[in-house]
DNA sequence: TTGGTCCAATCGATTAATGTTATAATTCCG
DNA sequence: CGGAATTATAACATTAATCGATTGGACCAA
């Protein structure tokens, strides 16, 4: 073998994920000879054991471990290659992997998703939810191409946008001293009790720091797993919460028991935004996603 | 074609930075209708145009400039590949590229390379000086394996770890009045003229965060490009200047006009740091270089 | 120990691809 | 219009990948 052959990558990385020849071969559509003997030769060429054959147990060497992930790494980027050929012929078609906060999912894609489907007709979206730090994960494994999610993160190899600012609003039950005030100032939740998301979910954090400056009571042993049941708590009387703006509009305006208010101005926002790949091979189509969120969120 | 190959990858690499197929073919070792026919096939293969063909101007397409800058990447990975499996046999030999600062390079360098080459007799080094933007520009680029520069610094995509902590000196003309003192004050070098280098040094920021807090003068219509013409100028009694440690040790101790002085404690002090891709085939040689670096620097 | 099973390595033949040289086609320039 | 320069095409040669069949080695159960 004179250089390095992506194929024999492929085959390597084949059985770094099965631990076994024939089913690597399969996976590579090749017979078990084939892939036997060329990965042989790739470590003659590389003059390295990567692949300990132990009859019965298959196993990387500690060489092999270290190629395999740069194998993996280059193959990706010949993938994107291939997607970036393909999206140059058509750059606003295609599949687009989009992941949203729990926080904001449910309440944008009603609002944005049939305009993004008038504008990029030719573009399937596929959608995740996943919170913050899941998310970015996912965005530098390539498993999702965007993220939308609240700003400012820690960027890191990524790029990333404003795409809309959202004001807080405050929910309390109907019931409630607050619920007769038109606009709510952020000393008057002093000394209420506040319900607040599990861990993990930004709005926990952002709702902590809109009252940092007040004396709120966190609601002890409760955390909500998602607004719906946060929203529910409130209706009971347990305590007031914070809700950002987009959970309030729409088919999520009325619900029966609680009442939403607006702060006084200036209202605290946070500010939502779209993060990609720096190296991303969708950008056009990214871009033009983002100009459409931001077009119709709000 | 059924898919990609690297050696495709490498022939449209050429015709990028020749803009000749002939010349372009050379480089890669294969005759002129070898690299024709197998660019067409990669064409084909990919369905987008990448290379015009003007008989007296070869020119890439859009598709193609993105294309060949992803190939770039792609080809440097599996060269990385290669190293590392190379690496893999005797993970202290080979070349490592390594850079330092303009202000660390002559003053580190006597004192650790003998320690450097006697703990890795097989490993070659390969030493570069740049200041800090472009240091870390080239280990982006992958054209050096280490930098060694002053930390903080903004991180992406690399990884850095302290190697020793050195103090400022200040340098006084002998005849000044600071020269009678042991130890120097900040507040000492009130109303004093401060000598830096041009832009571009962080030792310029470094001395200007150091005099922060008193009201020192920087000279006008002066900025050394070397710390020797900064000594120089000092022994001139055009004014005072700060000096790293390592700058006023060994051979340049005694500076003819100059007196060095340490500050009186807790002395300010800049972090020196080595920094190198979180990519790098070569971590088991970096650590080691950086293992002797910061046991014989200070 | 022995026969059976599983699995990777090896062998010889075949096919696919990459490569070469020679030559044609195109454009630019004087 | 002729010649130089440059890429494309054609016909053929060489190299390398792949396949099916088979071998050899380890493990296991009787």
């Amino acid at each position: 073998m004179t250089d390095l052959k992506l194929k024999d990558l492929r085959y390597l990385v084949a059985v770094a994920d099965t631990r076994h020849f024939g089913r690597a071969a399969e996976l590579c559509f090749v017979s078990q000879p084939t892939l036997s003997t060329q990965l042989k030769k790739l470590e003659e060429y590389l003059g390295v054991q990567l692949i300990e054959r132990q009859p019965k147990r298959v196993a990387l060497t500690a060489p092999g471990v270290e190629i395999v992930a740069r194998a993996r790494r280059i193959l990706e980027a010949t993938d994107e290659v291939i997607t970036l050929a393909r999206s140059h012929r058509d750059p606003l078609a295609g599949t687009l992997r989009v992941a949203l906060l729990p926080t904001i999912g449910p309440y944008l894609l009603p609002r944005v998703a049939r305009e993004i489907k008038k504008a990029l007709p030719r573009l399937e979206l596929r959608l995740y939810e996943y919170p913050t730090a899941a998310m970015l994960a996912k965005l530098r494994a390539g498993e999702i191409d965007l993220g939308i999610l609240a700003l400012p993160v820690d960027l890191d190899g990524l790029a990333a946008r404003d795409l809309y600012d959202e004001p807080f609003m405050v929910a309390v039950a109907s019931t409630h001293p607050l619920a007769k005030r038109p606009t709510i100032r952020i000393q008057d939740l002093a000394d209420e009790t506040l319900l607040l998301l599990e861990d993990g979910h930004c709005l926990r954090d952002q709702a902590l720091a809109v009252c940092g400056q007040v004396s709120v009571h966190e609601k002890q042993d409760f955390r909500a797993t998602s607004l719906e049941t946060l929203r529910q708590m409130v209706a009971t009387g347990a305590g007031v919460t914070l809700l950002p703006e987009l959970a309030t509009l729409g088919a999520y305006r009325h619900a029966r028991g609680v009442v939403v208010r607006p702060f006084a101005r200036p209202a605290p926002v946070r500010k939502i935004g779209g993060v990609w790949r720096k190296t991303t091979a969708r950008l056009a189509v990214i871009e033009a996603v983002c100009v459409q969120i931001a077009a119709h969120a709000i």
